[in-house]
DNA sequence: CAGTAAACGAGACGGTACGTCAAGTCTTACA
DNA sequence: TGTAAGACTTGACGTACCGTCTCGTTTACTG
């Protein structure tokens, strides 16, 4: 999340306790007060902690929500139900379960937006929390190739591009559904969606790019 | 947007320029700032009229962005390419050239992420973008089913649930296409992305709830 | 101590009751906390204003602070106590009875201070609070001239180099006297010094400039 | 400047050259940046020095300008002139000389005014500055007095207060002039002024404390 | 000559105040 | 009554120093 050159090994150094404490309250404080209503000095009151330390570590408000939000995403990993469509509608589940915290809903979303004119803020929340995700997607595919349920791939180039449409998919569908719609991404929805998703894609491998 | 009574008769009227000013001020500040440097103030200067003209008529930066990015979605419309995909495919497209505007990229998200937390805004938010666009999905299945594509609707409840899912399908992928993973929705992926959804959905209304 | 283009005459004008509010309050943080823990917050919040207005009408804390003591020495005046010498002692007391004041001690000198870095500041102490005092020289030495106990001005220049010379000391011995020596300028001290000036003073017009 | 208890024996010994270069940089932070805008850290970069080891020193910003400033008064001397009128002509103007560099104008008046409130620190400065002038003034009287220029003292209290009244007095309008007035303390002025304060003080001796 | 205790540099730490900025309200004069 | 102008209160901003602390390192005296 920061880093400081390995040489300094002088001076005090940074107390360890303070990064946890510091992101715990920012997601404490998204909770109760939402992104917009959200303060650097408050965060710092609540993580008990200066203001200057808070600013020491993090550039502004829109990187410590990001990695505030990122940690909620960590815990994600794919279940082995069996089956390809049991293993992706328990992912889709998880990652609807997160997404359903308000911790999540309330920075999400508004990091995303701001990320629209911030360059460096939009290769943050890809590195600390897309792309970190997309090894499940990867991590399904082979499962299910070792399952003989998908062919292996041919072509490496056509297959990133498959799974980043997968990934665009999986997540703005469920995305849009929580935070736009609001409504719950429950079993049942997710179950429907999976379904049009994975027959969709067994057609993509049978026509990759006709009409 | 919003509404005097109509006993209010004497007085000084309204501008009604001033309306289609401020909206305008506010779509060019956000081209120039984004949603967080955006200031009232600075969109009152721009539309030239004072701040508390501008607070007559609105609640807030919410309220009025909201409202400034929605006239940018009035001008969807289905087009008739003679096919289902192939409407299909220039609805998305549209949809797509309009995300890819700063105006919208900057201030659609940002009212998402306030609307978690501030229920009458999400229902303005859905009242003034979503739900006006949902014509675009009905116009097209019955124009479809007026061709002998689709079957006409049996069940009208399942029938609204379908629309919501590929409602939440098409806007959440084209959306995070755009934002998240900041690459173009340009044709070659809205018919690869058309392309599995169509097939998903065929699929799907031959196993409406299968498991 | 501000002013405003006189074409400005739209807006809603300044509160001239905030001008006397904060003058005082800044007198009462004086007394309270000393110049150096005097901070323009705490003054905003004793005139019961916000410290942007402060901001608005004072460049900061040197100005506003000259400005607070300035009004003290308004008060000065010369008294008519039938001679020269008696006069003199009266208004001498004056000045040092507004020394005594802790809202001048701590506030003059440290604006002094300032000003051995800051011409503006300088000139601005000049004007509100040296020359306005210079008067009462000029008016001693007029109505000394009156009852026969000084001769007639000859030469303008010369006057006025007088004039400086007793101001600087005066002013210089009643400060060093009352801040550095810490020690009360009282009626016995003021007769001393009077008497020393004035011998002083009654000689230099018979020696002008000798060597 | 600060004393350790004599027990301390063990441990490394304070770097001497610290305290000397520290004094240096003071001097030249005064120089560069004044009173208000020299912050202590910046003395200790500028010393080579750490932030704790001036700290381990001096107890704050006052207490060190202080120091730094009384070792500019340190090189005053009384010159043998021939006469009193000359010998404290050419004390003034030293004493005048020193109050023209920057380091002394934007210290010294600073240290004064946080003196007025605080005792200890007006302590330190009488005892560092000024009494440590004020055998000048003895040195002078008793050379007159050798010379027959000034009767022998008759008595001690009346002599001391008029030691401290002409301290008052030369102090008093040097600062005046050079800080106030900012007018240069040129051999001009110091000879008319020191003439009005001879004769003042011959006269004095006269009518020691008649009207 | 090894042990020890203090001084030292570096820099993080909890604070306080800074001066600025925007939000949203209020007050004026004018239309 | 609506409007433009701009003063008003409020509260957060991000920065700068404060004076303290905690490190790892250096340097004299001492046993």
């Amino acid at each position: 999340m920061q880093s400081r050159s390995p040489a300094s090994r002088t001076g005090r150094p940074r107390s360890p306790a303070a990064d946890a404490a510091i992101l715990a309250a920012t997601r404490e404080a998204l909770v109760d007060l939402g992104w917009s209503k959200l303060t650097l000095g408050d965060v710092a009151t609540r993580a008990g902690v200066a203001k200057t330390t808070l600013y020491r570590r993090w550039a502004g408000k829109n990187e410590l929500v990001v990695d505030a939000v990122a940690e909620l995403f960590d815990e994600l990993e794919l279940p082995d139900r069996g089956s390809l469509a049991a293993d992706i509608e328990g992912v889709v589940l998880q990652f609807a379960s997160i997404l359903a915290l308000p911790e999540a809903r309330s920075g999400l979303m508004a990091v995303v937006a701001e990320a629209t004119r911030d360059e460096a803020l939009r290769e943050r929340i890809r590195a600390s929390v897309v792309d970190r995700q997309k090894r499940l997607v990867l991590e399904g595919r082979s499962r299910a190739q070792a399952r003989g349920e998908l062919p292996p791939e041919p072509d490496p180039a056509s297959s990133a591009r498959t799974v980043d449409l997968i990934f665009d998919m999986v997540a703005g569908a469920v995305v849009h559904r929580t935070l736009v719609s609001a409504e719950p991404a429950d079993e049942e929805w997710v179950h429907r969606f999976t379904g049009v998703l994975l027959r969709g894609l067994a057609g993509e491998a049978a026509h990759p790019a006709d009409g």
